[in-house]
DNA sequence: TGAAACGTCAGG
DNA sequence: CCTGACGTTTCA
């Protein structure tokens, strides 16, 4: 929150705040509001208020009519006392003010009408996060220390006045700099813990921050390596592991936690990260990291294999990941390794070691750590999804009822053969307690009907299923927010090498090579340089990101998530909160598909307040407590009572893939369903043993959406479903595949009979016992 | 601690 | 001058 924006917090926020809470209730501010901003007020003069960008892919946004602020505006029928901005149109990347001038010059930004990228900097105007004074680099008379710029936001630096004063560090908490409204709001240490060291870059002042702390260290590296996410694989059904002691949950949100494991994490290496500090600083001169020094920081991300493989992975903190991923051949020196980019000073609040690092420079210098998007393919994407968007809602207004084509994601959507890690085998799941759901063994609900083996039909197997996360006890509104940057194909165009020429070969034909490797070979080439580093984090280049069975979902991951901006995001099996989820969705606009079996419905539950205005396919398979009434809730329009609010649309009103298996649902919600899912073309209700003829009936009814818009059902371990059913799937005008498998109560006679029946108008065949295709 | 409110800045 | 919305305070 603003709090996070002043510099002088720790005054102002021990002392007058409790004050304040105590002299409550204040009289009415007013005048205090405008007038009275001297928290905001450093030595050195008021901050400049900064503006939109007008250029990234949020301010090319169109309103989303949906969000709390939209919905205070005046033009979409509220109040208008809020004001502020759709959330999802929070500018990335505000400005300072075209109105603001250089303190020493009173000039203007000159750095357009310059070319030299060096005069650009020294030309342009720059605020210090912590004086606040706007100021052109070449105008500071200071010529013994060097600048910290902020990379996360444009025009922002640490002065070197500033930085040499050592004023960086009393700032780490909360600054990060002008323009980041609410930013210490976001969930746990997103940006809280986890920004300031990556910004800062800085291990080392983090390292000391530790120091500081006295801490018995409670949470060792080792431990996530030890916890298994649920591990099942057709041949091998799961078995619980043994007590799982390890299996301590981490409260990902919870600032004291996180920040303690992480230090914990630090802590654990300090002595390689000292060594690879001393490296740094003779690294960084030649070429400093620029960008948000990705690979440093990248989260861990654990994942199946999939098309990709190995998906996104650059260790977190644990270094000794990293050396397990860094495969031998590709190693290279430390200095230029990600770690490289942890010690970088980054942007942002700053630090004591980092300063130190830059010393240097007859006249102010900043390592430059510039964002340069490439604003040309931000507009681009921007564009793209506004259209997207602005199609949907058209198609949706025209009530078109013509079935969808699924997109192509499907090719995710195959039975996953391969888990991460590669020692499922015999491994039992951590936290699994003896339950069964729905009258299905746990093992079964990890499999389509395909893999199912007729053991798995043994009902009385002990079952058990992942001990759902706990969540955030209240339901944590995070639309205030501001969206992290997504990730921008970063600028240069061609390699720098070493002989200050460039490489060959341009970005874009870099780029198609990096598409034929795994997630994990990416991460592997983030390391190479720092300008590969830029390039990998392409959002080209993840368009899926599949976090299935990936038990710990740290903040690191989050944030990595959010900036490679992906349309399909798997996180399924996971133990993410709700927070942690709602922050996410509000976060990924364009998301397209999103995996969530086997999570808790605490965590779903975070899709009742957030929300995905293109997302196309959900599964919620085996969430555990995820019935009809919280159906309801996660179909119900958003709640708003406010007179002019009628917006009644289902939140998940443009989802044309819902996968429902293994939910103790029943007709009720079918009957939302239909209301609610116009567009629905492939629904997967197996395992739903409250399925019956009836459900059948009820989804091609005459009058309702699904009846035409249904291309394909599964219905597969549906024990109450009959041969009845058959004759209701006649009427369904666009029908291409019906799942009965294992349907105990389906006879291969009626399907025959279906396919006689059908043969007329549209030839189906049997695939599979009890599974109907259409054949053309 | 997060949401709401609101004065006033910035841009058109 | 109007509108949008930033940055801050206040409230629950």
């Amino acid at each position: 929150m603003a709090l996070s924006l002043s510099g002088d917090d720790e005054e102002y926020d021990s002392e007058s705040e409790q004050q304040r809470a105590a002299n409550r209730p204040k009289p009415k501010m007013g005048t205090s509001s405008a007038v009275k901003l001297p928290s905001n007020r450093t030595a050195s003069g008021a901050r400049r208020r900064r503006t939109r960008c007008r250029k990234c892919e949020a301010c090319l946004r169109t309103e989303c009519g949906e969000c709390h602020f939209c919905k205070d505006m005046k033009k979409f029928g509220g109040p208008g006392r809020m004001k502020q901005s759709c959330i999802m149109r929070q500018c990335i990347a505000p400005v300072l003010p075209h109105t603001a001038v250089c303190v020493v010059c009173k000039e203007a930004g000159k750095e357009d009408t310059l070319e030299d990228e060096e005069d650009k900097f020294n030309f342009m105007l720059m605020e210090c996060s912590i004086c606040n004074e706007i100021v052109h680099p070449k105008c500071l008379k200071v010529t013994d220390a060097t600048g910290v710029v902020n990379d996360e936001l444009p025009n922002c630096w640490e002065c070197p006045k500033c930085n040499h004063a050592g004023k960086s560090g009393k700032v780490l908490k909360q600054k990060r700099g002008p323009g980041f409204k609410y930013a210490s709001n976001l969930p746990g240490s997103l940006l809280r813990e986890q920004k300031p060291v990556k910004e800062e870059g800085d291990i080392a002042s983090a390292a000391k921050k530790r120091s500081d702390r006295e801490e018995t260290p409670r949470y060792r590296p080792e431990e996530s390596l030890h916890r298994q996410p649920p591990l099942v694989s057709p041949s091998s059904l799961p078995r619980p592991r043994p007590e799982d002691k390890l299996r301590k949950k981490r409260k990902l949100f919870d600032d004291e936690d996180e920040d303690e494991s992480q230090r914990k994490r630090e802590k654990s290496d300090d002595p390689y990260f000292s060594k690879l500090l001393n490296q740094i600083k003779t690294e960084e001169d030649e070429d400093a990291f620029d960008e948000e020094s990705e690979t440093g920081r990248e989260p861990h991300f654990h994942s199946s294999v999939e098309r990709k493989g190995h998906f996104g992975d650059i260790e977190e903190e644990d270094h000794k990941d990293k050396n397990d991923l860094l495969n031998p051949c590709i190693k290279m020196p430390v200095g230029d390794s990600d770690q490289s980019h942890c010690s970088s000073p980054q942007a942002g609040p700053s630090s004591e070691g980092g300063s130190e690092t830059q010393e240097k420079g007859l006249r102010p210098k900043a390592r430059r750590k510039r964002r340069l998007p490439n604003r040309e393919l931000s507009r681009e994407l921007s564009k793209a999804l506004n259209q997207e968007i602005q199609k949907t809602e058209d198609r949706l207004a025209n009530e078109n009822r013509q079935p969808v084509k699924v997109e192509p994601e499907t090719e995710n959507e195959e039975p996953k053969r391969f888990f991460h890690n590669g020692n499922e085998h015999g491994e039992q799941r951590p936290h699994l307690k003896p339950k069964e759901m729905n009258g299905t063994p746990w093992e079964l609900r990890h499999f389509y009907p395909s893999q199912i083996t007729p053991l798995g039909f043994n009902r009385s197997t002990p079952t058990s299923r992942p001990v759902p996360p706990r969540s955030p006890p209240k339901c944590v509104q995070m639309e205030r927010h501001v969206i992290r940057p997504p990730p921008i194909s970063p600028p240069p165009d061609r390699l720098p090498l070493k002989d200050g020429k460039t490489h060959i070969i341009q970005r874009e034909v870099w780029m198609k090579i990096f598409c034929y490797l795994t997630h994990q070979e990416l991460c592997v080439c983030m390391r190479v340089c720092k300008t590969w580093n830029r390039w990998c984090c392409d959002k080209r280049l993840w368009t899926k990101i599949d976090l299935n069975r990936c038990t710990s979902i740290t903040p690191l991951m989050l944030s990595g998530i959010i900036r490679r901006q992906p349309l399909s995001l798997d996180l399924s099996w996971t133990n993410i909160s709700k927070k942690q989820l709602s922050w996410l969705i509000n976060r990924l606009p364009g998301l397209r598909v999103l995996k969530l079996s086997g999570c808790s419905w605490a965590a779903v539950s975070a899709l009742c307040t957030s929300s995905c205005p293109l997302l196309r396919t959900l599964d919620v398979q085996w969430v555990e407590g995820l019935k009809d009434t919280q159906m309801r809730d996660l179909l119900s329009p958003p709640a708003d009572n406010r007179p002019g609010q009628l917006d009644n649309r289902c939140r998940l009103r443009n989802v044309e893939d819902l996968r429902l298996a293994g939910l103790d649902i029943t007709d009720i919600s079918l009957r939302l369903i239909t209301r609610q899912m116009p567009s629905l073309s492939r629904l997967d209700l197996s395992y739903c043993n409250h399925i019956n003829d009836q459900s059948v009936n009820l989804l091609t009814a005459a009058g309702t959406t699904t009846r035409d818009s249904l291309a394909e059902i599964n219905l597969s371990v549906c024990n109450r479903v009959t041969d009845h059913s058959l004759n209701f799937f006649k009427r369904c005008g666009s029908i291409c595949q019906i799942d009965l498998r294992f349907c105990k109560q389906v006879t291969k006679t009626a399907c025959e009979r279906f396919i006689a029946e059908m043969s007329v108008s549209v030839p189906f065949k049997l695939k599979e016992d009890k599974l109907l295709q259409k054949t053309s």
